[in-house]
DNA sequence: GAGCACTGC
């Protein structure tokens, strides 16, 4: 057992019912918050430290954590959750004996920043005491680290375990029922060493400012017009302070920016002294960058961003926050076997999360550019979970891979579809992932879980591995592991449309790629190069770091790193073992480049950002070679350059 | 003629 911190009977937090939901709220124990800073050696930081509103928990949340299995903490952004409970823990002896502290964070750079913050705090290297592991990077050392930041991991089911859950938006209600009458809590009950099976459940409040809500009177019919509206009136009439504006994607925004820029250029009184920014994830950082970069004085930043900077990231300065209501969200069709993208009226959760946006330095306002009755009657609590709108292919074998079988009977915190789950495992199977009883196959299926790759990428690396062409597939499953390696199109189609032409391959994307790394490898990976045919250097920096980890996953799995050397033929043959799920047969007469999935008759069509779209559609046969002939003009393109 | 945001051994 850790280290006692609280002996019953001596200075007991004070245990609040909830009537409702019958979960244990506590109370801050005012009392206890000043006992125990001097033990700890960080003077420096240590009153900075207590001043974050969770360390009026301090003695609460340690409490909670000794007596109960789960303990769900709900903290607004800037309560101090994520750096202080693992310091709370490992002083409260929880790191002892060998034990670490596990920290989980949705996102890498997120795990990387609340490390480092945590070192210095507790004065440590970091690495050391205080380290993170993600996917491309092991900063720690199992010997020392007490305690360990990391991205989406798996734990293992011990009794001796404690799991926290801290989150600013968590449902905490379904959350607990969830961990109450999960199956994996079944076992003896009461027993004095057995923590409670019961979640606890606290609120901790944020150190955010008070934001005042308004909403429009009537439904509006034209967000991105009620948006430039707003944000001009709140130029004109308001007091300093930046504006945040959410909208759902870049064409949304560009059109925003130009309306505003229009508008703002016919009442010049306003006009002036506004610097309108775009943000969304594909702009290049450079441009990205521009929206951290303090606002001149006299002057008020306008950002119009996408959801990235919902949870993502943080913008200082904000004093308003204009919210569409909407925001694209990735849906799955397990009968088509398609994913879309959808622009979808965003959760109360999620209104409640773009509001706080708005009081980060002081009191703010947020302009909801809905009806209060639509917010209150109509909006739903939370969205529609993750697990119910994706593909579930990868999910199913990590599931698998951790040896439960029963998927069916899976008892998830959101059940999935039954036909997304269906459909999941008739891929796997097809895959020769998973056999005639649904379990993992040997060697395929257990090598294609240790890759952390969609298994129609992972099954044409291991297929790779006999065609001879491994390091050709490495390269391509690594250029499918990022967004693009081409910059943002907009205002450059024509250039990128001509820069894609000189790498196109008449087989595909997959070779164009191929063609595109070794011209950057030529370069010697210059920027320059990248910046001259329109490709994104930051990616491309990316795609040989996934390759390099894609290179040691597959030396460990025994696949042996052989170039084929220009015989393409293998390569297509690897990525057809990978995704002949995806096979299609061109319409016969269509006009418009119709295609129908072979094995369900599914509509599909080339996409725009294809080398294989419009471009080249037609076959010509030059000298007994097979050519691709280009619509508008009478150049020709020939396969893999050699 | 299209690209919300993320992750994984």
């Amino acid at each position: 057992m850790p280290q006692q911190f609280w002996k019953p009977g001596t200075d007991k937090p004070r245990i609040l019912e909830d009537e409702e939901g019958g979960v244990v709220f506590f109370a801050p124990s005012l009392s206890s918050a000043s006992s125990s800073s001097s033990r700890f050696g960080y003077a420096s930081i240590g009153s900075q430290r207590q001043r974050l509103p969770v360390y009026k928990y301090r003695t609460a949340i340690l409490y909670l954590v000794e007596t109960h299995a789960t303990t769900i903490i709900v903290g607004e952004t800037g309560s101090g959750k994520t750096t202080q409970i693992p310091q709370y823990l490992k002083e409260a002896g929880w790191a002892d004996g060998g034990r670490v502290i596990a920290c989980t964070q949705p996102r890498r750079l997120a795990v990387q920043s609340v490390a480092s913050r945590v070192a210095e705090e507790m004065d440590v290297k970091l690495g050391e005491e205080v380290g993170y592991t993600i996917r491309f990077e092991d900063v720690t050392n199992p010997a020392a680290t007490m305690i360990k930041f990391l991205t989406d991991g798996i734990q293992r089911r011990r009794p001796e375990l404690r799991l926290i859950i801290s989150s600013a938006t968590i449902e905490a209600k379904s959350m607990s029922d969830f961990f109450q009458t999960s199956k994996k809590h079944r076992g003896p009950e009461d027993h004095e060493l057995v923590p409670r099976k019961v979640p606890a459940v606290l609120s901790v409040e944020g150190r955010g400012f008070n934001v005042q809500i308004h909403y429009v009177v009537e439904p509006v019919s034209d967000y991105v017009q009620a948006t430039v509206s707003t944000v001009l009136s709140i130029h004109d009439q308001e007091p300093a302070g930046d504006i945040l504006v959410f909208l759902t994607g870049q064409d949304d925004i560009d059109a925003a920016i130009q309306l505003l820029a229009e508008e703002a250029h016919a009442s010049r009184k306003i006009s002036s002294g506004l610097i309108v920014l775009p943000l969304y994830s594909s702009l290049p950082r450079a441009e990205q960058d521009l929206v951290f970069s303090p606002t001149p004085r006299g002057k008020r930043k306008v950002v119009i961003s996408t959801n990235i900077a919902e949870t993502s990231l943080t913008l200082e300065g904000v004093v308003y926050v204009v919210d569409s209501g909407f925001s694209k969200q990735q849906f799955y069709n397990p009968i088509s076997d398609i994913e879309n993208l959808v622009v979808a009226p965003i959760s109360k959760a999620s209104a409640r999360q773009r509001a706080g946006r708005a009081g980060r330095v002081r009191p703010g306002k947020c302009y909801r550019l809905y009806t209060e009755e639509y917010f209150v009657n109509e909006m739903s609590s939370v969205g529609i979970p993750e697990m119910q709108r994706s593909k579930l292919v990868s999910c199913v074998i990590q599931l698998k891979a951790l040896g439960i079988d029963n998927i069916l009977g899976f008892d998830w915190p959101a059940s999935p579809p039954p036909e997304a789950m269906i459909r999941a495992l008739e891929v796997l199977y097809s895959l020769g992932v998973l056999d005639d009883d649904a379990k993992l196959t040997s060697p395929v299926g257990f090598q294609a879980a240790e890759i952390p790759l969609d298994p129609m990428i992972s099954k044409m690396i291991l297929s790779s591995n006999q065609l001879g062409c491994s390091e050709e597939i490495i390269t391509i499953a690594a250029i499918l592991s990022i967004q693009s390696i081409w910059v943002s199109g907009k205002g450059v189609q024509k250039e990128l449309d001509e820069a894609k032409l000189r790498f196109a391959a008449a087989e595909g994307d997959h070779v164009t790629f191929l063609n595109v790394y070794k011209g950057f490898l030529q370069s010697g990976k210059s920027s320059q190069w990248c910046h001259k045919n329109y490709m994104n250097y930051q990616a491309m920096k990316k795609v040989i770091e996934i390759r390099e980890q894609l290179r040691r996953t597959a030396l460990r799995l025994g696949i042996v790193l052989r170039s084929c050397e220009g015989d393409i033929l293998a390569v297509r043959k690897a990525v057809t073992a990978g995704f002949f799920a995806n096979a299609s047969r061109l319409e016969a007469f269509s006009h418009n480049g119709m295609y129908k999935t072979v094995r369900g008759s599914q509509e599909v069509y080339i996409h725009p950002s294809s080398v294989l779209f419009s471009v080249y559609i037609n076959m010509v046969d030059v000298q007994g070679v097979t050519m691709w002939k280009c619509k508008c003009c009478e150049s020709t393109k020939g396969f893999y350059k050699q």
